[in-house]
DNA sequence: ATGGCGTACACCGTACGA
């Protein structure tokens, strides 16, 4: 079982992107961020004709997350739950489904701007509540968890393609990273680094400064599983070939391998 | 050098992203 993450910028811009993706890797479930899209234009039916049945959570403009199942093999995402019960936010940037015998958790992670701003302070609340619910729902939870999504964080500094430039810095800073280690000490484990890796890993680079042919980039995009089943990880990577198209979207998708 | 690029919505600029 594949199960990938993948900050798309715009569905209504990327579907073919996204369409074209699907059918060179059909993954089983896939969870998308930045949709933009109010959900009366959630492309629905060209998402079933792709063999995706989808759930999801839009608003106009801004945010907007989805989780996908393949049909043929996973299929619906059921229980369907958007947003965190343990905080009220107008901002849709969460849905969690049980599919493929996960209960799979779809974030957007506010950007949080310059550390000391107000949308911040907001960032380090919404993930303090996810923190909370997770680690609640998470002795209750009737299937292993994974996290999937664009946190904006980098945990550490070899996911940081200048550490010195960035260091304090939004995505960096001390106190989204200890967030990031409060969200693994609930027991889960970043699936990237249960494997040797090349340096340099990115999964954003700015679309500005020729940032990706630079590779001046962040690892901001993640897959947290339940340490529970870490032994059933066989693969993670960052698939930077959509980075290389024409109107890309600024983030690269992230695929986990599973074993059934 | 705080720029730069892309998207959305609405208007021909502004907000936001990371």
């Amino acid at each position: 079982m594949h199960i990938a993450t993948w900050n798309v910028n715009s569905l209504k811009v990327r579907l073919p992107q996204v369409l074209d993706w699907l059918a060179a890797h059909p993954v089983d479930v896939l969870c998308l961020q930045e949709t933009k899209l109010r959900d009366e234009h959630f492309p629905v039916a060209a998402l079933a004709e792709a063999g995706y049945e989808v759930a999801f959570a839009g608003q106009p403009t801004y945010n907007g997350v989805a989780i996908l199942g393949r049909r043929a093999t996973v299929g619906m995402p059921a229980d369907v739950i958007v947003g965190n019960p343990h905080f009220d936010d107008p901002q849709q940037r969460l849905i969690s489904a049980t599919i493929g015998g996960l209960r799979v958790v779809c974030a957007y992670f506010p950007n949080g701007q310059a550390v000391g701003s107000e949308k911040f302070d907001y960032k380090l609340r919404w993930i303090d509540a996810l923190i909370a619910w997770l680690g609640d729902s998470a002795a209750a939870a009737p299937a292993p968890i994974a996290l999937l999504g664009d946190f904006n964080i980098a945990p550490e500094d070899r996911d940081v393609h200048d550490p010195e430039k960035w260091a304090g810095q939004i995505h960096c800073s001390d106190e989204e990273r200890a967030r990031f280690s409060r969200l693994v000490a609930l027991g889960m484990v970043d699936a990237f680094r249960l494997f040797e890796q090349p340096e340099k890993q990115f999964s954003w680079w700015d679309y500005r400064m020729l940032g990706f042919r630079r590779n001046a980039g962040l690892r901001i995009d993640h897959i947290l599983v339940d340490a529970r089943i870490a032994g059933r990880v066989e693969a993670c990577r960052i698939d930077r070939e959509p980075r290389k198209l024409d109107k890309p979207s600024d983030h690269a998708p992230v695929i986990a391998e599973l074993t059934p």
